[in-house]
RNA sequence: GCGCCUGUAGCUCAAUGGAUAGAGCAAUGGCCUCCGGAGCCAUUUAUAGGAGUUCAAUUCUCCUCAGGCGCGCCA
């Protein structure tokens, strides 16, 4: 028995008794305060208003309706309908859980499959620690996604193509070139930080001399790919060069996939931005000729009639769907823009067949969702296909100063510093944490401090003192009446019941969590979940009570206790410590 | 200037439009003949300001103020 049938229940008796459907589908039960009861319903105010009555006049006609032996008593309190539960409700929920463990929480395949692309930072340096919240966002929507039954594709978009990886290679060769006394130019737009240099050196001694003598182009391709290699650990192509790097294993700078593989996020695949550029170059018009791939999708806004030439530029009419101006798709010198390219690679994600694309960016991205979206309905794709989730900044402190970030200054924080400093466990509930809405402070020194500070600890003892117990019950070969009998001839408390009408409602909020992806409700119920535990466990003692029938029951709730606890760790990615 | 996000306790943050706005940290005072005191209990303090919609507003709408971000032939 879980939420869904208790609440069809309710839905099945509203119908018959309303005959008003869809009333009765919008229908939710909501956890309540234990003064309360155990759950209510605030449909009657709602429908006040259809049937000209008062809401405790509805409510009255409502509670007649509703007659189950999952319920023990219910009531009226002007408008709102309390409902308190009964042995038989809280028998069938506890065995259904215990008998499936984890598993209550994980629905049914619903035949969704969803992309989420997350991260996707420029392979132009080690990530940061804005980076790092992403990577969490990303990858808990897609734990929570899971979880709802859809099936789900984590993919990281790697723009190893474009005008910054260009600036990137000239800033490498720059440093590369000066390790023979020669000084190049290097726009003041380049990077400059020590890895820059760390890659160049990395160049020199396993390659020497050996790019001195190549063109311009030839040398930014090889180093572009090089600078990809290391600094991401992955590359489409396998050159020679690639080969010949893998033979010498020391660089400095750990890769981008190492650092979050570090920090529990993983990818099932890896776009190249510079897969669009592949195949042969196909005619747009007489002036343009451009990759098929990115032809093609140019040639199909151009043949709309979405397209037109401005000094030279190709335009998209983006406010003729509502975005805020027009935007250019390729240059007047003939190259592609980043919008052209990322059009082109949604349009491949769509032609994927997903049911839905969620994109996780940084909020200094916010000006390019009315964009895509503009394109997608060019496109003839509803934009609803795509959600986006924006999330704000993250503000490092350090010693109370805000550490500024910035790749082109070469100062910042890594994530992989972070991961070293803090464990990887409170790295990532600390991200988890706030809603991503909210601007993120992370001060250094009190994330170092890994004491009791860190509420990750705090769930950690709670799952750790609560195993505990099982295990002295089996050292002790402490006796346990059968537990139908805690059903029959037991109640449970106030106190365990709220952790069990707790525990019961956690798929709802999983539900709202899929929909709204507010992941920050995970921890945060975790946490409120785990003051009611210890509150319990000060209080109620298990194998210290003598009566056996209350020391089953509250064994019971140690152990629906342990697979919630144990479901929201995996859910978080933080690590279960049965010892700390 | 226009658009988006944010403004809640001394600090960091919660609260599907619902009943008496919750935690942690910090402060003060209590709890170990203990299944783990990394815990529990008690006390103190808050919705930036103003209108409006609603039976009901921290939540929705509008205005003002404050902070952040965006408004490229960058990505």
């Amino acid at each position: 028995m879980d939420i869904y049938s208790f609440e069809g229940l309710i839905k099945k008796a509203l119908r018959e008794c309303l005959q008003i459907l869809e009333v009765s589908e919008s229908v939710k039960v909501l956890l309540t305060k234990e003064s309360f009861g155990d759950f209510t319903i605030n449909i009657a105010f709602k429908l006040a208003k259809v049937f000209k009555k008062s809401p405790k006049l509805v409510a009255d006609d409502l509670i007649n309706c509703i007659k189950t032996d999952l319920i023990e008593s219910i009531s009226n309190v002007n408008g709102y309908i309390n409902i308190k539960v009964s042995s038989k409700f809280y028998s069938e929920f506890v065995k259904s859980l215990l008998e499936k463990r984890e598993n209550y929480f994980i629905l049914e395949n619903n035949g969704n499959s969803i992309q989420v692309e997350f991260v996707s930072a420029n392979p132009t340096g080690p990530l940061h620690v804005g980076n790092g919240r992403g990577g969490i966002i990303g990858d808990t929507i897609a734990r929570v996604l899971e979880t709802r039954g859809c099936r789900v594709q984590r993919e990281y978009y790697v723009n190893d193509a474009g005008s910054k990886m260009d600036l990137f290679a000239e800033s490498v060769l720059y440093f590369y070139l000066k390790r023979f006394g020669i000084e190049k130019s290097l726009s003041d737009e380049g990077y400059k930080g020590e890895y820059i240099k760390d890659i160049a050196d990395k160049i020199y001694e396993v390659f020497k001399d050996k790019f001195l003598n190549y063109d311009n182009d030839s040398v930014i391709e090889a180093f572009k790919n090089i600078g990809v290699f290391l600094l991401f650990g992955k590359v489409r192509e396998e050159t020679d060069d690639i080969k010949v790097l893998k033979q010498s294993t020391s660089f400095k700078i750990e890769s981008i996939l190492k650092t979050l593989k570090r920090f529990g996020v993983s990818f099932d695949n890896i776009f190249f931005e510079s897969s669009l550029y592949e195949g042969v170059d196909v005619e747009v018009d007489p002036t343009l000729k451009l990759k098929e791939k990115l032809t093609k999708v140019l040639l199909d806004l151009l043949n709309k009639g979405y397209i037109y030439k401005s000094d030279g530029a190709y335009y998209f009419k983006a406010t003729l769907f509502n975005d805020d101006k027009d935007r250019v798709l390729v240059r007047s010198t003939g190259e592609p823009t980043y919008t052209l390219t990322d059009i082109a690679y949604h349009i491949d994600k769509f032609n994927r067949g997903y049911s839905k694309v969620i994109d996780v960016w940084g909020q200094d991205h916010f000006g390019h969702v009315a964009t895509m979206k503009a394109l997608l309905k060019a496109s003839n794709i509803d934009p609803d296909f795509l959600d986006v989730v924006l999330y704000q900044v993250v503000h490092l402190f350090e010693d109370g100063v805000e550490v500024m970030m910035s790749k082109h200054t070469g100062k910042f924080y890594t994530l992989s510093e972070l991961i070293n400093e803090v464990q990887k466990d409170a790295a990532r509930f600390f991200f988890l944490m706030k809603s991503v809405d909210t601007h993120l402070n992370f001060d250094i020194n009190l994330a170092k401090k890994q004491s009791v500070d860190n509420p990750v600890y705090y769930l950690q003892y709670t799952y750790a003192r609560l195993h505990n117990i099982i295990e002295e019950a089996k050292k002790r070969g402490t006796v346990f009446d059968d537990i139908e009998n805690v059903f029959t001839k037991a109640s449970f408390n106030e106190v365990e019941r709220v952790i069990l009408n707790k525990i019961f409602y956690l798929n709802s909020v999983l539900d709202d969590i899929s929909v709204d992806y507010s992941i920050h409700r995970i921890p945060n119920y975790a946490l409120d979940l785990a003051e009611n535990i210890n509150h319990f466990y000060q209080n109620y003692p298990v194998l210290k009570e003598e009566n056996v029938l209350n020391r089953t029951k509250r064994y019971l709730i140690v152990q629906v206790s342990l697979v919630a606890l144990s479901f929201l760790f995996d859910l978080m990615g933080i690590e279960k410590k049965e010892r700390m």
